[in-house]
DNA sequence: GGAAACCCTGGAGCCGCTACAGTGTCAAAC
DNA sequence: GTTTGACACTGTAGCGGCTCCAGGGTTTCC
């Protein structure tokens, strides 16, 4: 199988599975006679694994540890375990900044609600007000 | 004031300040005989707003763009409106997403629940599965 | 006069790609 | 046989938003 073949099979771009070589997540396939490379099934089912992983927004050294526990499958799955909720953790610390943010945001937003008379921007005069250290709508005292 | 003062007042790092400078976020500050860098309030009131803006985490190129406004006051005050749409939106898909992945997590997660005997990881089984394309506990088909 | 704490510049490193430039190879069409 | 086009290769640079480091200078305090 050609790069190309793998990609179209992954859904993931000829630049990106060169990179995970690169980067010792996939291993080395074999080389044709011309220098290209050559993958087989094993190949794709790694790289499908990668990318399941990658769609869970794990890091790729996270990654590379899962794989390890792959192919060495006498560890003790305790480490997986603390993998998968370290990830977890992870997520759930960026929602909760995220709904955070968007009420801020939100409440930044109503400042300006079609006031709009040229000279005064209620957002701009809120972020300015919040940058002299005053209470903003965005985040009240 | 030296920039290890402006630092401690707006909670910015040094480094950073000197980064801000250089893309050109900051203007910049006089210099004293030794070459120091001599900020007034005007530049710890800029460095607020720019940290304001980061904590609604707008990228630094919005951010230069509300600046400019805050410069130009007479702009049309949409365009700033629009700028904090924008953030709004990205925020709002990102959230979408971060909610998805929990579930998928927390649907892998229990794929191991209190197995752990040696030989089988319900998590490693379930993401070698997703793998082979079949269906997974955090993708369902 | 020596140590600690500050300052400077310029450049590299982080993550996970993405996008080149410059070159080589192969298959099909003319 | 040659020309086109799609594919392949390597190596390097860029993105954002910092963060850290090396290698130097300055100030302050004991």
């Amino acid at each position: 199988m050609q790069i190309k073949e793998l990609a179209r099979a992954t859904g993931v771009d000829v630049e990106t599975i060169r990179y995970y070589e690169k980067q010792g997540l996939l291993p080395e396939p074999a080389r044709r006679d011309n220098g290209y490379r050559d993958y087989k099934a094993s190949h794709l089912e790694r790289l499908s694994f990668i990318r399941h992983c990658r769609a869970l927004d794990m890091p790729l050294a996270a990654v590379n540890r899962l794989l390890g526990f792959v192919d060495a499958p006498d560890q003790h799955c305790g480490n997986v375990d603390s993998l998968v909720d370290d990830q977890l953790a992870r997520v759930r610390a960026r929602l909760k900044s995220m709904r955070a943010l968007e009420k801020q945001l939100l409440q930044l937003r109503a400042c300006c609600a079609g006031i709009q008379e040229g000279q005064h921007c209620g957002i701009l005069e809120e972020l300015v007000a919040a940058a002299r250290g005053e209470a903003c709508a965005c985040h009240p005292a």
